[in-house]
DNA sequence: TGTATTTCTTATCATAGATCAAGTACTTCC
DNA sequence: GGAAGTACTTGATCTATGATAAGAAATACA
């Protein structure tokens, strides 16, 4: 897991071996199974995940006990709540596992001292944040504009690897869609002779 | 115009009166009338545009001829296509002025050249960063659970000082309905004796 | 291997919001 | 100040999606 992270840090930050090693002592790692909370609403988001093995999401929950997803996050992603990790508000997400999971976390310490150590390190930061910028306002735009076929063509495009292996009541729940819903969506496009 | 600006910059980024002189030359301002289109489609987007009065607005429009909108900015407030600017992809959005304008824009070079002079203008662009994802994932949160009713009073609340400024059209656009839903949903709230 | 649990599909009915079509009120601007 | 355009409302109808319920299929588990 730490090999992995390792691995990870130093492909995609420019930071070296030996400035890794200086925050090394500031990386944590967990095996979490299916169904394990990670982060609660109105708790304050104080650690980013890193998935090393196995599936995370992160989703809110309306009055009437329904939940919205809002991301996924598999080998190789990182998954938080980026507002309140930033501002230590209080969350309004949940976190959980809902495939055995391999975890890496970080505290704030870790980026606050990898930013001292290397300006590569602010720049893919920064990167970073302009990335889920664009993903998001993707996404907006799809839930302004989109009927419900379109945004699951949309995700399974945009989802590829991942899609074999979520529940479609989950990837509904990303849509903003029900799980009937998409089941009739499913069906329609077996019906044009639609091939994933 | 480039007065307003500057007070904004040093009131908001932490530079200093000199270090502001060194970028002065790479602010341009703009007038333009209720109409003008300041980025077109497939566009890259090279400016940043900042508000000093009146009001633009960025959007999308869908096959259809539809138009959904993204983003609204009246007086110091910054409007571009982030992701357009940041990674010189096309654009998606169009960007116009709903409200005679006096802009101020700046290129990439100014966010370079402010980054190089002081590390208080980095901090400051990664808030930016930060409140924009805070902003958008609050807006995803509603797309995905929210009905038109709760979406037009979350508006007015979170655009309190705009509201009365825009036509109504431009608002239901911004929230994903028709403009005839939008008219309902006041007479509704009116009947329900709603105050705004 | 069989039972329990979860996930997915299907069918029926209900509804929020869309669409279409007029009509009314407001602006704008010569 | 009146014509022309624009914005807003209202009504009638339609439709995509939601809600509910129940059965089928898949998976977990013991």
């Amino acid at each position: 897991m730490l090999e992995q992270f390792k691995k990870y840090i130093i492909d995609n930050t420019g930071l070296s071996e030996n400035e890794y090693k200086e925050l090394e002592h500031l990386v944590y790692s967990l095996e979490a199974k299916k169904g394990t909370v990670l982060l609660k609403e109105n708790q304050i988001c104080n650690k980013a995940f890193f998935v090393c093995k196995g599936m995370l999401r992160s989703y809110t929950v309306d009055e009437m006990g329904k939940d919205h997803i809002i991301q996924f996050a598999s080998e190789n992603w990182w998954i938080a709540d980026r507002s309140s990790f930033y501002f230590d508000e209080p969350s309004e997400l949940f976190i959980d596992v809902i495939e055995d999971a391999e975890i890496v976390y970080i505290h704030k310490e870790f980026i606050k001292t990898a930013e001292k150590l290397s300006k590569n390190f602010v720049s893919f930061n920064t990167l970073a944040l302009q990335k889920n910028i664009r993903q998001m306002q993707k996404r907006i735009n799809y839930l302004l504009a989109a009927t419900a076929e379109k945004k699951y063509l949309d995700f399974i495009e945009t989802h590829r690897e991942i899609t074999y292996r979520l529940p479609l009541q989950m990837i509904a729940s990303y849509l903003g869609i029900t799980p009937e819903s998409l089941s009739r969506v499913r069906k329609e496009l077996a019906r044009k002779n639609f091939k994933p």
